[in-house]
DNA sequence: GAAAAACGTTGACAAAAATCAATGCTTTTA
DNA sequence: TAAAAGCATTGATTTTTGTCAACGTTTTTC
């Protein structure tokens, strides 16, 4: 049930089983349908999610009801919104099911009593933070700093299995692209080589 | 010497004047006149930056030499080439004073020295490691999904004061616009009202 | 299994932004 | 303090990107 969600944990910090026993506790399956929401704008994000098994994405609406998707998340990975979770507040972003999913929910409450617990929690939290802050970054300078091109070529680098997964047209939005350019930087590209 | 260093830590994670020394004596303070680097691409980033006085650019430049800037840093705040820091590997920021600044200075060492010794240190690293990434998901967020007027009233609210500190070319860079697009942007806002 | 919806591509056109150049002003620097 | 460098703005132009529409294909859905 819980099989990636303790492999990826133990990669970076190693627990005993009587370890494994307590966080296992205070974890909550939970599956979703395709289409389903985890979130919706509004809501208190009160849980950290993490992946087992399918595909999600997480997205703003403006006052049109055009869609900006802000993170995907695959099995391995963890989704939220961080600052609805650590603040109480409502959610700014949707996140909703691209595929059906298996997840992994740590409550508000499970994860503060981890953070009191076990202090091998705290550090995997720390480091997850680290690299996700570190991946962020990375997109926010070659957002700024690359070429349309050179930017989806770096991406399609950094994640050569989403297109099997994810309709262009999301990544599209992901990138902050309309469709038709992403399509049209795509035929550049291959027309080059 | 390291008043606000400790000022925001204490506003975050309450030290005893023990722990204080115990951080004191790892800590390391450097001065930089206006214009000087802190870090140049290919170094390797060994040190985790506080900012007591002053304010800092990080930024990236291209094969061209232009420059593209991805943080300031102003007092309270931390800068720093997190991937390098935490890779030992080589520096792909760029890192200067844009003021005479002084800096905290906290060596990798010292940082694994503290998070071995002072659960309370690596709980202020991932708070402040949430926040930083709070406010970077923000940013991105803003980036992908508002015009770009709105972008800039929304960047002008958040940073009330950096356009008296910063020249505008260097704020157009941050937000990936021309600085003749900035200008225009700006006349055209003041002209609404 | 048929109808509907979703998707990716392409073309024509409009809008937005970058680039290039010039100007006047302010700040640095020697 | 004079010269140089840095800076913000504006205009003219080019390039890039978005928008709207149409089309054929694939995937969902009932």
């Amino acid at each position: 049930m819980y099989d990636l969600f303790f492999r990826k944990f133990n990669e970076r910090v190693a627990l005993t089983s009587e370890e494994e026993m307590l966080i296992k506790q205070l974890l909550t399956p939970k599956k979703l349908r395709k289409k389903q929401y985890l979130l919706q704008e509004g809501d208190t994000g009160k849980s950290i999610c993490f992946v087992e098994k399918g595909a999600l994405r997480a997205y703003v609406l403006d006052e049109k009801g055009n869609e900006y998707i802000t993170a995907f998340a695959f099995e391995g990975y963890t989704i939220g919104d961080l600052y609805s979770f650590m603040n109480a507040a409502p959610a700014t972003l949707n996140i909703d099911a691209l595929e059906d999913c298996e997840l992994v929910l740590l409550s508000k409450s499970a994860h503060e009593e981890l953070l009191q617990k076990l202090p091998k929690y705290e550090t995997y939290i720390r480091l997850l933070l680290t690299d996700a802050y570190i991946m962020l970054q990375r997109r926010m300078t070659n957002m700024i700093s690359l070429p349309i091109e050179e930017r989806y070529i770096a991406f399609s680098e950094m994640y050569p299995t989403i297109f099997q997964r994810v309709p262009q047209h999301m990544i599209a939005s992901f990138m902050g692209l309309s469709p038709e350019t992403l399509s049209r930087v795509r035929t550049r590209i291959s027309n080059k080589k």
